[in-house]
DNA sequence: TTTT
DNA sequence: TTTT
């Protein structure tokens, strides 16, 4: 065991597609989506270009968070994540033990920021059916839209 | 007002002096501390050494943490702190305008975690009565101290 | 002197006003702006809403960064920032001490990226002569823009 | 391509195991080790305890790092890391391909501080023979020991 | 005011 | 002083 120990990870990259929502068999909702990110350099020596794209899987426990996603987060939408690693053991078809690191969002200690100037949602063809009726509403009652998902954000505990 | 904007804070740093514990106007216990971290470096041309050291005024407002303070943060603990920037306007004798910056912990996406091998209770005289008798119980529970700590901070919600 | 400290502040907000640039005594450029964060929340009980905005003073010594402010960030853009925290001491008019607190950005681990989707150009008055120019050949040499911001943030050393 | 991308990695843990130091291709060296970071929680329903434990490979190519975990890094041993997430694809004995997640820490915006307030050192029977003449230099020379360990942090690449 |  |  380990005492005082710190696991966390902050990533701002964009959604590769559409975010999966799945239910888990305790019946909540959970939320999956890869985000790029990429750097670009050009050597020392040869003064060749170079650019790398990292894809890195993210998964959302949060009640809140997985709202927020759902609601707002689209194929190429920017955000900001705050996670934890967790690498976690599977068995593939031929019987052999396989392992996926992922970063993940408990209600603890996590955090997803949408960074779009706009609402993302124009970047996808998806739009669920009660996503307009969702915005109607959000816009009556406060006028504003992207202020109601900081809200969700910082309302994190309750009610999940 | 702002969408998407991100304010956080990591230090690991040491604790200049006992913590110290206050009521707020609604009844709940905050503390408040500072801590040390410092910088060292060679000058590139003249090869002089110099160190520099920056003192940080913490504020903790979760309950959870600041039973954590209260129990095992002393002066010269090791401490990971994460919590946001803080600038608080107050009025001095003169009344003159002056300003504070400080590194809040509310109960939301902030964290504190002891880093001494050995908790810090022994760095400080000030032993509260009930500490001891908390010492004993947990170490008949779990046989382990420092995981206790642990469980406090990650159990933040409940029961504090 | 102290061992094994962290001192790191991570911020995503937007500039208030147009960067300022100086010449330090030693010759050398430095950026300043503030950038602001804020966030918004429902009181639990009585539901009512609350937004507060922060103001962080950012300073930036680091050659290529300083380069990046000055070609592209402008009033409005909204900016990722990792630096350090520094209090400086210094002596207002009455004579008497005072404190502020900034987020400096050194060479060693400190960064700075654009985070708009287009470049904040548009947002301000301002653009140097030499600036069009600039835009022209970037967009020659790899039909993206975005791209060299991103490069002259990743080889931060040369020639900045 | 991607712009205004983040790709950062934080870890506050212990060493599983002594340090592994190789040479690249290239001639320089790196150094890789896994360090454990841990949570425990009681369930909120159950009330049962539970306890997990993650483990994170990291990978360092910093030449002033490298050199710090060879000199101070030891099984044990409770170390800061700071870098980036990289998934590497091989190839396994079985011919499939496989995909390791690590965390990397190149010359830029990486960093690594040794949290044990006496070095490491003692937390491993391997002592290579130039160790202890390198501690007896560095002590010659300034009289301290941690202090050099943060010069090499801070004074990174070299020469600066 | 800390720490090494 | 920003942003939505």
């Amino acid at each position: 065991m380990s005492s005082g120990t710190i696991n966390k990870v902050i990533l701002v990259g964009n959604l590769g597609k559409d975010p999966e929502i799945r239910t888990t068999q305790n019946g909540k909702e959970m939320a999956s989506f890869s985000i790029a990110t990429s750097e670009s350099w050009t050597d020392k020596f040869s003064g060749t270009r170079s650019e790398k794209t990292e894809w890195h899987n993210i998964v959302i426990f949060s009640e809140g968070l997985v709202k927020i996603v759902k609601d707002f987060a689209r194929k190429g939408s920017k955000v900001y994540v705050e996670g934890s690693l967790r690498t976690r053991k599977w068995t593939d078809q031929n019987g052999s033990e396989r392992y996926t690191t992922e970063v993940v969002l408990y209600n603890f200690n996590s955090a997803l920021t949408l960074l779009d100037s706009r609402n993302s949602m124009s970047n996808s063809d998806y739009k669920p059916s009660e996503y307009k009726q969702n915005e109607t509403e959000q816009k009556d009652k406060h006028g504003s839209f992207d202020n109601d998902i900081k809200d969700e954000l910082i309302d994190d505990e309750i009610p999940f």
